[in-house]
DNA sequence: GTCTATACGCAGATAGAC
DNA sequence: GTCTATCTGCGTATAGAC
């Protein structure tokens, strides 16, 4: 895995600095938030000036893109390992579960997914934040051989939610036990959209 | 206590000018979020140059507080309304459907509470966000002469964040019906932590 | 109270030498 | 690849005339 760049540079390994800078980039806004994401401070924390960063990335703006894209990366395929581990039955547990669990490993990470959406600026297809949980909980509501749910939209959006609640309060106090919260979250869910009855109307 | 400084002004309208500059940052970040909120801008939709603006409010950082302040002022108003309109056994549920109903009617406003946290840099203490709504909790388990329940902290903090993502939602797709939202996420509070058991640890 | 003009800082980005 | 120097834009805030 030679990084070295003369004649004959492996071309599985040529962005190394970038991968720096990305490394730095998700630092900065994890510690401080985005606004401390400038690009003075990034060459400042990678140890090169100010033009020699813009040498290895087109912009800022799409440097703290490709930030935020590694950490939803990294979050998808561990939340997404975790969910496919568990039966259809406890796949939404398991998300909820995985979910926090995933931000209590990787503080940093906490602030670059919660303040994407308002400092990127991404108002996104609303469908893929709520869609993949809904249809966890479609899953199990089948295989738990009970009939479709109310409204699985609200549903998802609810317990994701939730999720960010719990999160939330985790950055903010460091000794709450969210994984103590996710377990009591994953529990209450059982009652309700898994529960016979589903949300109801009243 | 007059604060007259003209022959016959009335002493209660002194500070229409704050006022309107206060409206008109409200609008600002309601429609566009808070970088929009620069001193020019506000300038120019209140019809004054950029100095007279500071003749009337001592930094634009002041003046995006006070204009948070107003919006919570009126949301604690109108949901402390609602709630003590409700019976104790009700008033979780009352909390719900008047929080989610307040930023429906006043759409403006979501983005000035939503992004308060982010942008105005208030870590705050945790604690003024859930107790609250736990307070409310703990007092209808006890007018439906239920044991203490486990986790108020988490209980509150995950119907909080429910809360905010169908909120969210609304802000994304307006065509989501988040009065019935409301109506389902208070129909799932009686089945969690306002049933016999409360929210339950497996 | 209101304005124009100006100062100042900091952001992102470019030019061009080494 | 890396640097220094520079440009440009935008943000806040102040000075001082009217």
């Amino acid at each position: 895995m030679s990084t070295r760049r003369g004649p004959g540079r492996p071309p599985g390994a040529p962005a190394a600095r970038r991968e720096q800078l990305i490394a730095v980039t998700i630092e900065l806004v994890g510690d401080q938030g985005y606004p401390a994401a400038t690009l003075g401070r990034i060459a400042e924390a990678a140890g090169l000036s100010k033009a020699s960063v813009l040498h290895h990335v087109p912009s800022v703006a799409e440097l703290l893109a490709a930030a935020y894209e590694q950490v939803l990366a990294s979050l998808v395929a561990e939340v997404g390992a975790a969910v496919e581990d568990a039966s259809a039955t406890h796949r939404p547990g398991a998300y909820v579960i995985a979910m926090i669990g995933y931000f209590r490993e990787h503080p940093r990470h906490t602030r670059v997914a919660s303040e994407a959406l308002v400092h990127l600026g991404r108002p996104g297809e609303s469908r893929e934040r709520w869609e993949p949980l809904a249809r966890l909980l479609e899953q199990a509501r089948t295989a738990r051989r009970l009939p479709p749910a109310e409204d699985l939209r609200t549903a998802a959006l609810a317990i994701g939610g939730a999720i960010d609640g719990i999160l939330q309060e985790q950055q903010i106090d460091p000794s709450y036990d969210s994984a103590r919260a996710a377990e009591l979250l994953a529990g209450a869910l059982e009652t309700t959209v898994l529960s016979p009855l589903g949300p109801r109307p009243r």
